[in-house]
DNA sequence: TTTGTGTTGCTACTCAGTTGCAACTACAAA
DNA sequence: TTTGTAGTTGCAACTGAGTAGCAACACAAA
């Protein structure tokens, strides 16, 4: 299932590069790396999985990783995932790489899976439908997380 | 808001007894003690939580109040959920304390409300309507856990 | 080419949660 | 009431994710 020659995130360094660039923040092999680690990615990385990949061709201090990765997630590229193991996963916000910076008034939707055999946890934005949550008197809505959990296509 | 003289949980003694009697399992001081903090505990409630409730009348061990914890877990008197900072939070299941020895063909639901001003969290399972998520084929779902953030009433 | 600011890598640290093990205790049976 | 023992507890030492401080480095503008 997996390619163990060629790391897979070596396609992506060009995209990941042409994306930061478009941010007009600084170009670095640690965050062209990075990011081309996430968009090779089709699920929730983590930022050992990310230490892991590069650990070949673009060897990262592991500081590092954190730091680009949360980077990634402040300019609003990729964004995290609390995991049931305390660790943060990191993927790529809902394809275009960009930023929609601040859908103003709606409030921000996430939705993912995490299958129980494989851990994998996968994005499904585009698959909630508008969830009306009744909240107890005074209480304001910012943000709604969804996780669902269960068995992934390969594993069920 | 609270009260610092005498603990809440000092209230909520017998009925976590008699929770813990009534599952059949091993009556200990720890047990009544951690179960009674989660009764007198309207929101999530961190082991350091209840370490340090639990400080001044019946101190007791961290790794012990860990092991209880899970064992309530286990026993489905408390679910946990894993916060924003990577601390696991524990909760009374669902009004009653006994354990819904799952409800077979459903499956889970759990709903919490988190406040991103007091870092408080609340349980919302009964507000829930019906989540459909469309799932990519394949895909099985096995339980839902929706978090809202937001802001609680209090600090609205 | 030079320069200055932002980034990286290293080391050392914090903190939540876990493991191993010896001492203890709730509770059932004698 | 006493006793045996399996299940619990407390302690110390550990693991592993994530962070802080700081010196060295490199991107990009002049």
């Amino acid at each position: 299932m997996q390619l163990p020659m060629k790391p897979a995130y070596l396609d992506h360094l060009d995209p990941a590069e042409a994306a930061i660039r478009a941010t007009g923040e600084r170009l670095t092999q640690p965050r062209i790396a990075v990011l081309a680690c996430l968009l090779a990615s089709g699920s929730a990385t983590s930022h050992l999985d990310v230490a892991g990949m590069l650990a070949d061709h673009h060897a990262v201090d592991r500081v590092t990783v954190y730091r680009v990765l949360e980077w990634l997630v402040n300019l609003g590229i990729a964004h995290r995932i609390a995991g049931d193991d305390r660790v943060w996963r990191f993927m790529v916000s809902t394809q275009g790489a960009m930023a929609k910076s601040a859908p103003s008034g709606q409030h921000g939707h996430h939705a993912h899976f995490t299958c129980q055999t494989c851990g994998q946890t996968f994005c499904l934005d585009k698959a909630i439908p508008k969830i009306d949550v009744k909240l107890p008197k005074g209480f304001r809505t910012a943000e709604i997380d969804l996780v669902v959990r269960g068995r992934c296509a390969a594993c069920a």
